[in-house]
DNA sequence: ATCCTGTCAGGAACCGATTCCAGGCAACCG
DNA sequence: CGGTTGCCTGGAATCGGTTCCTGACAGGAT
């Protein structure tokens, strides 16, 4: 429990010397620099970081805003952004909050508002106008992951394109009867990623005067959800689409187990394709786009970084790294 | 970015009064607290957390140090701290270092010395000797999730009776060929769950006579490596056992995906249980004996906060709850 | 010899709260 | 009526650092 007079003492130097001597800032002569190392590691010296934080204003802490952790997703993004800091001395503090949950009113009038870290990650945020005024407000640099947001440089993948792509592959397939797992979007303005995804296949499908056909699953767009719905959905022959854009991995994955449970062949009954790159989707074989969500918790982590040492404002909005893998969950159709 | 002398002056009292007033210490009367309060709520106050950490000691944060996120059992932890903490206006520092990582050695010299904590949780945390006497000389309260650590109140299951219970129901549906899929205890003296499971099973094997069969997967334990060593060891048909004691329910499903894509069928041809009670599990139709991660957490967290107030010391060992859920994964085996 | 400049060190103010201590005042008791 | 007690408030110290400001000193330039 020793504090900086104790090392100072013990060098025989005055506190501010010893200060100097250890943060490393003005003018300190080698040999006193040495002998306050010293005492600091005799004495087993750690600074106080809420003193340090009240005198410097910095806290060395950044805030890791999700809304769950029990996803790939967003258990990557967390994996990524620890596996940054974690070296660099800095403390994540999390916040895991559902939108729409008690706790994220709770997020912004208590946890954002006391500012107990010198910057913000917020994955799949998806905060109202009131919300981003709060945000703004409180005056630290921010960075989002996933959905952009007005005035916070976004890291995020082209949706609208990806989903394009991967249409535009089952279509090229020769499919013509294609469904979108997922939602869709409530308003015109998409605010999540799934919106955005929702949208790229609707106009592909238009594009090619294709019918479009949505499959509702639950927005927590996870593996059970995914299984429940396509078990029922799959199940009448008349209606069943012979090609799946799924909006993720996790739901590709869902439809997949349904099919194989229920007896329909993957991929000649059913193409399924699926946006991630998830872990399991080698394990099923699934055709997908992959993106790599610790990579950008990495990424984001350094540009809020570069944000909070000032030396630079990183770009609006970065795009994310994708590549689409084809494996054996897609294939032409079945001749009729 | 007005601070309690502000709200003192506009209030009419002395910062002291203030304080006392707004944190609800001492004699203050009734009208000048409202004075005070509706002062702060005008100013919109936030009392700065470095200066109160640092006038009273305590941080209202608690460290939560998890080997990963990215598992359905730590992922369901976390949020189970998560949920029980925010209502209460705790900040969560999460800490994610794998043992052996090099993470790992910056955690104790850096993470934990700097005591920027008033409590630590600790989930699967394996420690030795020196790391227990340094998580020791720290002199916060630390509650422990998983494995047993000397000293620190601990939740956990008694794996040896639950694999001796599943053993046991395989045994009794006329199994003699079980095998576990895990890992072999390096040592005796069982560190982790899994060697705790590993014995319970070798013991109940050795009760009945039968031979002991251990197919090892990574320690990782995920699906995609027990996909991967279940499709190499289900492959010979003259070493391929009956039954399957899997040490957790994604080793299970590993196994049980694997068995589908080969065509052994399950329960027919190979009985699987696990351990978990995994998000996957009811999907998988897997037998199983269920625990309840999040639950832990909360309960860990409840734990952890009584030794913070002082108000009890929570007993050495805590059991968490558990529940065998027989599914369609387990049947008797076919006659030869 | 004087002046300036660069290096080094210490004293004291400061960050923003909490808390100890002392004192004023009213009410109650003997 | 003096003394004790309880309620209420303000001043000042404190937590543990950082940083501004001042000054001492040595060396080089004028």
């Amino acid at each position: 429990m020793s504090g900086i007079a104790d090392v100072a003492r013990l060098a025989g130097v005055s506190k501010s010397t010893a200060s100097r001597a250890l943060t490393g800032g003005g003018y300190v002569s080698d040999s006193t620099r040495r002998r306050v190392a010293d005492a600091a590691e005799s004495l087993g010296y750690v600074p106080s970081t809420s003193a340090v934080s009240l005198a410097t204003g910095r806290t060395r802490t950044i805030a890791l805003i999700v809304p769950k952790v029990n996803r790939w997703y967003f258990g990557s993004i967390v994996e990524g952004v620890e596996r940054t800091l974690i070296p660099l001395g800095y403390d994540v503090t999390l916040y895991v909050a559902e939108p729409g949950s008690d706790d994220r009113e709770t997020l912004y009038s208590t946890y954002l508002a006391r500012k107990r870290f010198d910057g913000i990650i917020a994955a799949a945020l998806e905060p109202d106008d009131a919300d981003l005024e709060r945000l703004a407000n409180i005056g630290k640099p921010v960075v989002s992951i996933g959905n952009p947001l007005t005035g916070v440089p976004t890291l995020g993948l082209d949706n609208v394109a990806i989903t394009r792509n991967i249409t535009e592959h089952l279509i090229a397939l020769g499919h013509t009867d294609i469904a979108f797992v997922g939602s869709t979007p409530s308003t015109d303005a998409p605010a999540k990623d799934v919106d955005e995804r929702s949208i790229g296949y609707r106009n592909t499908m238009n594009d090619h005067g294709l019918a479009v056909r949505i499959r509702s699953v639950p927005a927590t767009l996870t593996i059970t959800d995914a299984y429940a719905a396509a078990v029922s959905f799959l199940a009448d022959t008349a209606t069943r689409p012979t090609g799946v854009v799924a909006a993720c991995d996790e739901v590709a994955i869902g439809v997949i187990i349904a099919a194989r449970r229920m007896g329909i062949s993957v991929p000649t009954e059913l193409s399924v394709v699926g946006i991630d790159g998830h872990d399991y989707a080698e394990m099923f074989s699934l055709t997908t786009v992959e993106q790599f969500p610790e990579a950008q918790g990495v990424e984001a982590t350094r540009l809020l970084l570069s944000m909070i040492e000032g030396t630079s404002q990183p770009p609006w909005r970065t795009p994310a790294e994708t590549r689409l893998v084809v494996r054996a969950s897609t294939a032409p159709p079945r001749p009729v």
